[in-house]
DNA sequence: TTCACAATGCGGAATGATTCCGAATAAGAT
DNA sequence: ATCTTATTCGGAATCATTCCGCATTGTGAA
């Protein structure tokens, strides 16, 4: 994940204003992305230190991030979603009983110009997941 | 995925009893799987055969047979869950458009041993999924 | 075949994360 | 300092899904 100054340099240059709320916002991302924090999670996170922050400002301002490239959605039905920091190509191993989602560094050997040739389909985005129990909870 | 008779074979043995409504589900995952169709497609195209088919009891069925492994859920946010057949471990392209999913059979390169090993993560069940335009939305 | 009873079906109400709304506020350009 | 318009806010609305209590029915045993 980039750095705050770069963040907010970033937001800048796609027109999006700088707000108090903003802030503290990408505070909590820096300091708790790692634990791919739901919108809630942020809410209750980034009002301790903006007192008058609202959950839907909360999550007019992840939906802004997601769409300016910041960080990425994971969403997930029934559930919570979560917010992602990290955006490089890896696989989140997600425990089913904790919730708990762990980065795992592997590279997916999928050819993304073969799949246009065979399917005529164009990949913008991706979503790799796999199921199961963390170490804690098996 | 597998035939009439087998699924039947399958739920009976899992203790699940064969009713009328399971069996016209069954048939319509049969006839129209490879649209990955959702709860309420599935529903309509249901009650054409069985007049007095609720959704509710669609939506009871369609999870029993989840557990069952008849059938895979795929869920997703804000939009409708969508039901998938085809349980191989493969990629699901997934046009933000106008919603099709195409089924892309790609080995991925992961150990499961290996996600053991370093993270201590059981790996049960797994989710793939590429975003992005198909060959009529593109 | 009938019986018994747990599993299943039904419609409608409840759920809950997220989005939408309109009015008030404030960021940033001139 | 002023103006424009994005952003904020709280509460209401959304909508796929689940839950509820009661009515039916499949299925194994008698």
């Amino acid at each position: 994940m980039m750095k705050k100054e770069a963040i907010i340099q970033n937001l800048k240059e796609q027109g999006l204003r700088i707000t108090p709320q903003r802030i503290v916002i990408i505070e909590v991302l820096l300091e708790k992305g790692h634990l791919h924090p739901g919108a809630y999670f942020i809410y209750k996170e980034a009002k301790k230190k903006s007192r008058s922050l609202s959950l839907s400002t909360t999550y007019a301002t992840i939906n802004a991030f997601s769409r300016c490239g910041i960080i990425k959605l994971l969403q997930f039905d029934g559930k919570e979603n979560r917010c992602e920091g990290n955006l490089d190509e890896h696989i989140n191993l997600i425990c089913a009983k904790c919730g708990k989602i762990i980065d795992y560094e592997a590279p997916v050997f999928v050819d993304k110009n073969e799949v246009a040739k065979k399917t005529g389909f164009i990949i913008t985005n991706n979503r790799f997941e796999y199921y199961g129990y963390c170490q804690d909870c098996k």
